[in-house]
Parts: structure tokens; C-alpha cells; sequence
DNA sequence: CTAGATGCAAACTCTTTGCATTGCC
DNA sequence: GGCAATGCAAAGAGTTTGCATCTAG
């Protein structure tokens, strides 16, 4: 495997820092919309390739909501799901040990042998209650 | 509310069929491709439109992957979860009851509350065990 | 007969790619 | 200096729309 040195770019940091600090789902549009109107300096093709290259080192992680439409949130690391607020947009991160709890019902009901899971929860954060 | 009068045709009553058979997501493509294998006379647009129309009345919903790659599937009606065949992407509707588990935990520990849930389950089905 | 559905082609939106130029290390 | 990143414009893929024609009711 060919290692490949990712350089520092301040387009980089700045979608990086935008996605650390916003904590809800953006979509490319959105991100470059705002880094304009902070008067960055930057192409839309080049926040394509900047939320490739931070997805594929798991700085952020992408999601499409049923219409196809593509977002990116600020991730931290290892298996977990995001619970989204449906009034502010914030996203919280959530452990998953209690789909343990899914995996023996499914087994048992349905013969169906669980490898992954995708849950996504809508509701309200503790601001917007 | 207007009434509108929705006709039962041959192109509805041939992408129904074929979503009730496969029980597995298709893309519009996908669909498209397969009755025109069957020699059904329809085009691409037609398929778009008439998903449209089964999605609107619950016959079918839909679902993007984190590619933003749009897919349908023949639905029952209620609430419920799909658990999705890693080998043969068939399909198993699952109850949410389990659900109920996360909803105490999560206003708990994060005061955040659950409105909506969206669950996918990847895993092997009965079959490809 | 008439509102609704369809086919076809053009238009759109979102995303990716090629290539010359610029920037990081 | 050399490899990687960027901007710009053009290409692609998937989806939607306008309009004349066809069809279910």
C-alpha cells in the first residue's frame, strides 16, 4: 500500500473547522456557501474533494436522506449513531450497545443474523426541548 | 383538499408487481431495466413518476445509500424497520417495539427526546445463512 | 368526453474529472 | 524541487419537466 502525504491546506482547515464547530449535517453547497460569505477563497470542486479525503480518514462522515440529498457531519471516531435534532439540526453522538438487545430478538423471530446496523434518531436536543 | 383520481395502469400495475415480488431495494434504473427485459413498452420518466405515486400512497418507500444511490422497496403498511440481506438484499420487515429501549436511555443521559427513528439492519437472511 | 398518464427530449441539479497552475513540505 | 492540492470549465449521472399524444374511467 502506497502511503500518500495529505498536505495541510487551509481549504481543508476550513471546511475541517466549519464541520468541527457546526455539528450538524451540511451539505458541499451549504459548506461553500458559507466559507464564501467568510470570504474564503475556494471552489466548489475543491470542497468535493476536501470532504472525500476527511470521510476516507473518518474526520467526518456522510449521510443521505431520503431524497439522495448528501450531508457531512463532524465525526468522532468508532461506531456509534447520531441522533438529529428536527428543530436546530444539532447532532448528537449515541453508543449502540442496546441494539445488542435487536440482535438475539432478530435472530430468534426472524433467522436473520445481524452484521450492521444504521440507526439515525429524530427529535429534540436538550437546547431545543 | 382536491381529490385527484389515480388511474390504474398498465405501467403502475407492472412496477407494483415487481416490487411486490422482489422484496429487495431497486434503483429506478434498475426497474426500468427489468420490464423492459420483460418487453414491457414504458419509459425511464414513467418509472420515476409512478414510484412517485406508490411512494405518496405507502404502497412503496424509498431509501438513499451514504453514496446518495436512491432505491425503493414494496412496503407494508405502519411503522417498522428493514433488515437487509448483505448476500441477496432480500428484505425483512422488522417491528420497533425494541425501540422503546433507546427512547427512556437516550432522554436520560443526553435530555435528548426521540421523535422519529430511522433503522437499518444489515445482516444475513434465513436463506443465505 | 375529459382528466389523468405516458413517451420523448430537453432541462436541471448534483457530483466528478481533466488539466494547467499554485502551494505545501 | 517535487508531489499534492486547487481552480476552472467541461463532462457525467441521475432525476425532473414541458408538451403533444394517448388512455382509463
Amino acid at each position: 500500500m502506497v502511503e500518500r502525504t495529505v498536505y495541510s491546506t487551509s481549504a481543508r482547515r476550513k471546511v475541517a473547522e466549519l464541520l468541527r464547530n457546526e455539528r450538524r449535517y451540511l451539505t458541499a453547497a451549504a459548506i461553500y456557501r458559507i466559507l464564501k460569505t467568510q470570504s474564503a477563497r475556494l471552489a466548489l470542486s475543491t470542497v468535493y474533494r476536501t470532504l472525500e479525503t476527511l470521510a476516507s480518514t473518518g474526520v467526518v462522515s456522510s449521510r443521505a436522506d431520503p431524497s439522495g440529498e448528501l450531508s457531512f457531519v463532524y465525526c468522532h471516531d468508532g461506531h456509534h449513531h447520531h441522533a438529529i435534532c428536527t428543530k436546530c439540526g444539532h447532532v448528537d453522538e449515541v453508543s449502540c450497545s442496546a441494539v445488542d438487545v435487536f440482535r438475539a430478538a432478530l435472530l430468534e423471530e426472524q433467522a436473520f443474523e445481524l452484521d450492521k446496523h444504521a440507526v439515525e434518531f429524530f427529535g429534540r436536543c436538550a437546547r431545543c426541548r
